[in-house]
RNA sequence: AGGAGCGUAGCUCAACGGCAGAGCACCGCGCUGUGGACGCGGUGGUUGCGGGUUCGAGUCCCGUCGCUCCUCCCA
């Protein structure tokens, strides 16, 4: 039986892998414009965590997380999402003893155990930025530009996208809040599906977000998150409104956004795709005032946003490569062919120098004839084939072919790098 | 988790229940030391896996695994 990969974990290979580079890269650049740095978090982390950072009710906790025991019976989880491990380093290495914001960007994969489809794995990827140590709406005005900067930066066009934006409140409106949507779901009950009959215990929320059909209709007269704001949180949100206006930055208030994680507060928001079907959202996010706290830290606000790696290159897959891609590929410039088995040796050792050189250099290893491997040479990409045989040892020199032209010369051995190097600039 | 469709060569796909094939790719030769074109030839398969029906199964039936799409959830 042939082993395979695992389900809903998938391999990328070099040609996508490319890609990948390409808009890893360009998400790094633009986050550490606006100041962000690389965090790293470990994989696995206590299962603990993610139940109280995340929520013990959310689907991503007690549905979808691979959790598992230790050696030591601990129980340990694949991380489903990251920014209740950055806020746990936060806390862990007292990062809030720097004073001002903290600005952290990370990039990696992550977990959940869910019907694999298009766009979705077992295994993916996301990238996000979190900023700790301020309440002030101008951080979140901050975040929401930076994650319209990455979409520019990636030749998505404005009028592909759309933000969905709403404010769920501080914890203090929270009760009121789920107070007035369980009164007005109650006489509902029958007519919602039964994870909303649950949800109704557990998180009345979370029913606004569903998308049975009969619960949409129920839910689409229901009380709004908005008009159940303190007056600080309504403050904080017309401020974050008027920056977005200022900013340029189009937006859609969207009162039945909720979000799937229990950490958020106040701002929540999703950039979306008009492109992509039912699983449009490019990249997630929002305020999350309590989580420090709730993971046993000092109480420290903070707000931020993760993206899919997955589903943004499947929709720039749609269009045309860009040249930056391909200025990653790396072929060689030198393709060495020795001409008879004796002249390994001083291949090996030519190659050896080339590279050293900086000279992108290889050679066939396969056993393929002469003429296979001038044609692999040009296939590759190659702008010099090298022949060294019995005429080239005597010589002391090697042949080099320029594969565009295909003029030839003889370069003594000492002269290769810099003949070869010259050239190169030259072109 | 529920529903639908599909698994045949490395890839894209053919084959009425009756000898498993084509194109591309790969390798060689034409050219014993010279590329992209062309021509000729060749390698490559437990038809996802396991059962069943049948004289005979890639084809029909059951199970299983995987993929794709939808619902759901989300990134």
């Amino acid at each position: 039986m042939k082993v395979e990969a695992v389900r809903g974990m998938t391999d990328i290979l070099p040609e996508e892998a490319v890609l990948w580079q390409y808009v890893e890269a360009e998400i790094r650049e633009a986050v550490a414009i606006y100041g962000y740095r690389e965090i790293r978090t470990p994989i696995v982390e206590r299962a603990e965590l993610f139940a109280r950072g995340v929520g013990e009710t959310t689907d991503i906790v007690h549905k979808e997380m691979y959790v598992f025991p230790d050696k030591k019976g601990q129980m340990l989880a694949l991380r489903p999402e990251a920014t209740a491990s950055v806020v746990r380093a936060y806390i862990e290495h007292g990062l809030y003893a720097k004073g001002g914001v903290a600005k952290l960007y990370y990039l990696g994969p992550m977990f959940r155990y869910e019907k694999p489809q298009k766009g979705r794995k077992r295994q993916f990827h996301q990238y996000g930025v979190e900023a700790l140590g301020s309440l002030d709406p101008a951080l979140d005005a901050e975040v929401i530009d930076l994650a319209w900067y990455i979409m520019e930066r990636l030749g998505l066009r404005r009028e592909g996208l759309f933000l969905r934006l709403n404010s769920i409140g501080c914890p203090e409106d929270r009760p009121r809040f789920r107070e007035a949507l369980r009164e007005y779901f109650l006489p509902h009950r029958e007519e919602l599906c039964p994870d909303c009959k649950r949800r109704l215990e557990e998180n009345p929320l979370r029913i606004l977000d569903c998308k049975v059909p009969t619960c949409r209709e129920v839910a689409a007269g229901a009380p709004r998150s908005l008009d159940h704001l303190c007056s600080g949180c309504r403050e904080h949100f017309e401020r974050l409104l008027g920056y977005l206006d200022a900013l340029g930055l189009a937006h859609e208030l969207d009162p039945k956004l909720v979000r799937g994680l229990d950490y958020y507060t106040r701002t929540v928001f999703e950039l979306a795709s008009r492109d992509l079907g039912a699983q449009d959202a490019l990249l997630g996010g929002g305020r999350y005032d309590g989580l420090a706290e709730a993971l046993g830290g000092p109480p420290t606000p903070g707000v931020g946003f993760a993206g899919g790696l997955e589903r943004l290159i499947l929709v720039l897959g749609e269009r045309e490569p860009p040249d930056k891609c391909f200025r990653l590929i790396t072929g060689p410039t030198v393709y060495l062919l020795p001409v008879g088995e004796g002249e390994v040796t001083e291949a090996l050792r030519i190659l050896a120098q080339l590279r050293r050189a900086g000279i992108p250099a290889d050679m066939d290893y396969a056993g393929r004839s002469l003429r296979k491997r001038l044609q692999v040479a040009s296939q590759l990409g190659a702008r010099y084939a090298l022949f060294f045989g019995e005429e080239e040892r005597a010589r002391g020199a090697a042949k080099v072919r320029d594969l565009g032209t295909g003029h030839e010369e003889y370069v003594p051995l000492g002269e290769l790098v810099s003949y070869l190097r010259g050239r190169s600039r030259r072109r």
